[in-house]
DNA sequence: GCAGGTTCACCGGC
DNA sequence: CGCCGGTGAACCTG
């Protein structure tokens, strides 16, 4: 999944192809050249090597001068026209705003993210943020005292002070926004953990991002049009925080995500980016097109009646996509899919740039006027709600995927067939082996320990103290109400069968096998490997990794037999840092060897295995291996259950960090194993695995 | 289905 | 002008 290059999505598409068309008519991100400034006297300075521009006023110029790219003051800037410096390729090269703020950042978190670190103000009036939760005014004692303003008694977040240990900075813009996201996402599995004992007021999702904000803890602050950094299209959201803290949409309700910016005496506004999440009559037949209808008149979530009961306004959104509509200016579109997984139902698909091409305004079912705007996707972009029609069908009709080697690789062992195709070349299939949904034991495991179980009724439940499955699992259930791993750890504990609780309770996560409709493909360079059809949230139980245990690694130098032996001895960085966050509501930092301990087990899926002996190798993977114990009580020979790191999109390919010899990382045992030249193509590739 | 809760833009006061 | 505080709107989530 995460072998792309560098910037790939944006870069690669955006340069290669003739995409002109997704030049931007606001120069590529908005502050391309452009700086903003918050001192009244000049509201906006363009910078461009032509010299400020003044504002035109009366019609709308493609480019407002407020957002003139270097070559739109000698020659208008066309559509298509690439900007002069470096052309639009995905990659933001804004200049830098220079705020107190940035001075704020510069030693915490986005170190030198100096470019994806575009503040700018939406009015053009002011600038500032939100006292509460501005970091000149978030002295612990201030934020105790007046300022946050307290209907209820609620906690206020906890500022800290070293953010470096929990989400390091990095150069990478995608390794910053998955680093915001793997920390909002602990922070928020932390959350509800603790909300599920007390029974506290719930929206976990709000707290997290509350913190994450106070903590400055997020990518791409500052709006801007077209792409944002680190963020590709395709990637998915389970919650609209999650979309906020990345910069790619951030109103938490609202749906028009826009900007307003004064010139001269005029305000300018555009739109930034639209949700497209069925609260009001949207029509989403077509991927390729999508209408929207404007916000306001009362027609959405607010009032229980689902009927307007005003006019909508040309004003606020609606406003901003009809300027953009007249300027041919994108806007980035998020769409909405179902997902019975999910307790919302809802997911967010970032489907990339669209362009306004229709406005029109028309009654609404209920008499009265809403404003409605048909986009039209820009051409040559990376797949996004595609991808999910196409997975729909085949979930729905099987045989509607093309290329099928086999309908079900597992031959009706697992509870969904796993389907083997080959779009690449012409190989048939991988070389035999026994498909097996459990491990085997060749030396049977001595259980002469017996099986603690619980006694709870029914299932387990959160703040039982007496649940003597929740107390070896450290005081809470490992998993919260929705089935999410809540952190990585030795060992996991689960229900068994000297337990009372049912096959239901929460505490059985791994032990009923899959839940996903897995597919083995062909890759391109990398043999066979493993995705899925259907979107995998983070924290979610994958597979087990099945085989034959066996004492010692044992294979010929020529044979291909280690590649397919799993070894518990090595455990990657973003495996560790898949529990960081809790940190910033005063939990005790974990050390990483109550993470991880090296374990003897030793797996060989050669002869014998599942679906996992095709997951292949990445430096920077999407999934990470946790022990788990269910049928027995040796703790040196656990489970290896596979779960989610991030959120993953259907079919992206699913890869753990196989480990290195070099000694580096966590590597706790010398292996034997001849390192094997790494095709990850990560960015933090290390080059070798295995 | 309702309601508690959030952010941000906007506006007015100083 | 810039800072501060209050207010209201908004395709949320449980």
């Amino acid at each position: 999944m995460d072998a792309r290059p560098f910037s790939s999505k944006e870069g690669v598409v955006l340069d290669v192809k003739p995409l002109r068309s997704l030049a931007p008519m606001f120069p590529a991100p908005l502050g391309f050249n452009t700086t903003f400034t918050s001192s009244g006297a000049t509201p906006f300075v363009c910078v461009s090597p032509i010299g400020a521009l003044s504002s035109t006023g009366g019609e709308l110029p493609p480019f407002p001068p407020y957002f003139a790219s270097p070559n739109a003051g000698a020659q208008p800037a066309k559509y298509g026209t690439p900007a002069a410096n470096g052309s639009y390729d995905g990659v933001v090269r804004p200049s830098v705003f220079q705020t107190p703020e940035r001075a704020e950042f510069s030693d915490t978190y986005l170190d030198d993210d100096s470019e994806f670190y575009v503040h700018t103000s939406t009015s053009g009036r002011k600038i500032r943020r939100p006292k509460r939760f501005s970091g000149n005014h978030m002295d612990d004692s201030e934020a105790e005292g007046s300022d946050w303003k307290k209907p209820k008694q609620r906690k206020k977040p906890h500022k800290i002070k070293d953010l470096s240990s929990i989400c390091p900075s990095s150069l990478d813009p995608r390794e910053s926004v998955e680093g915001v996201l793997m920390t909002f996402d602990a922070l928020r599995r932390r959350l509800v953990q603790l909300d599920e004992v007390t029974d506290a007021s719930k929206r976990a999702d709000l707290k997290a991002g509350a913190i994450m904000l106070a903590n400055d803890l997020r990518a791409n602050m500052g709006k801007r049009i077209g792409l944002v950094p680190g963020v590709e299209i395709g990637d998915i959201f389970y919650f609209r925080i999650e979309m906020c803290v990345v910069g790619l949409h951030a109103p938490s309700m609202a749906g028009i995500d826009y900007m307003t910016t004064r010139v001269g005496d005029v305000d300018e506004t555009a739109a930034i980016s639209i949700v497209s999440a069925g609260g009001y009559e949207n029509e989403e037949g077509d991927v390729n097109f999508l209408v929207y209808t404007g916000q306001g008149g009362g027609g959405a979530s607010k009032h229980s009646e689902k009927k307007q009961v005003d006019d909508q306004k040309l004003e606020r959104g609606n406003l901003a996509l009809e300027k953009s509509f007249q300027r041919g200016s994108l806007v980035r579109v998020i769409r909405s899919a179902k997902d019975s997984n999910c307790i919302t139902g809802k997911i967010y698909i970032y489907d990339g740039l669209y362009k306004v091409q229709e406005s029109w305004t028309e009654k609404g079912k209920a008499g009265f006027n809403v404003f409605k705007y048909k986009l039209f996707r820009e051409l040559g972009q990376p797949e996004g709600i595609t991808v999910w029609k196409r997975t729909e069908e085949w979930k729905l009709n099987p045989s509607s995927r093309g290329r099928v080697i086999l309908p079900d690789i597992s031959s009706g062992m697992e509870n969904i067939p796993v389907c083997l195709v080959n779009e690449v070349d012409d190989v048939k299939g991988p070389s035999h082996f026994t498909y097996a949904t459990r491990v085997k034991y060749l030396k049977p495991i001595s259980s002469l320990r017996p099986l603690q179980g619980c006694r709870c009724l029914s299932v387990c439940l959160p703040g039982d103290t007496s649940c003597s499955c929740a107390r070896q699992n450290g005081g809470s259930l490992p998993y919260s109400s929705s089935g999410l791993l809540v952190s990585r750890k030795a060992m996991i504990y689960e229900c068994n069968n000297s337990c009372a609780c049912t096959a239901n309770c929460r505490n059985r996560q791994t032990q009923k096998g899959v839940k996903i409709h897995f597919e083995v493909f062909r890759t391109k360079d990398r043999g066979w490997g493993l995705r899925s059809w259907d979107p995998i949230r983070a924290g979610s139980f994958i597979c087990e990794y099945t085989g034959e245990v066996e004492d010692k690694v044992e294979f010929d130098e020529d044979s291909d037999e280690d590649q397919y032996i799993f070894q518990a001895i090595y455990v990657d960085e973003k495996t560790l840092n898949w529990n960081h966050g809790p940190e910033l509501l005063g939990d005790p930092s974990i050390s990483q060897s109550e993470i991880f301990k090296p374990l003897p087990i030793i797996i060989n899926a050669k002869n014998v295995g599942n679906i996992s002996r095709f997951m292949n190798h990445s430096c920077s993977p999407n999934v990470f291996w946790q022990p788990v114990l269910h049928d027995h009580s040796e703790e040196e020979y656990p489970h290896i259950m596979f779960f989610a790191i991030k959120h993953i999109p259907p079919m992206t390919e699913l890869t753990f960090d196989y480990g290195s010899s070099d000694g580096n990382g966590m590597d706790f045992f010398a292996t034997t194993r001849e390192p094997k030249r790494c095709l990850c193509s990560s960015p933090k590739c290390r080059g070798v695995f295995g």
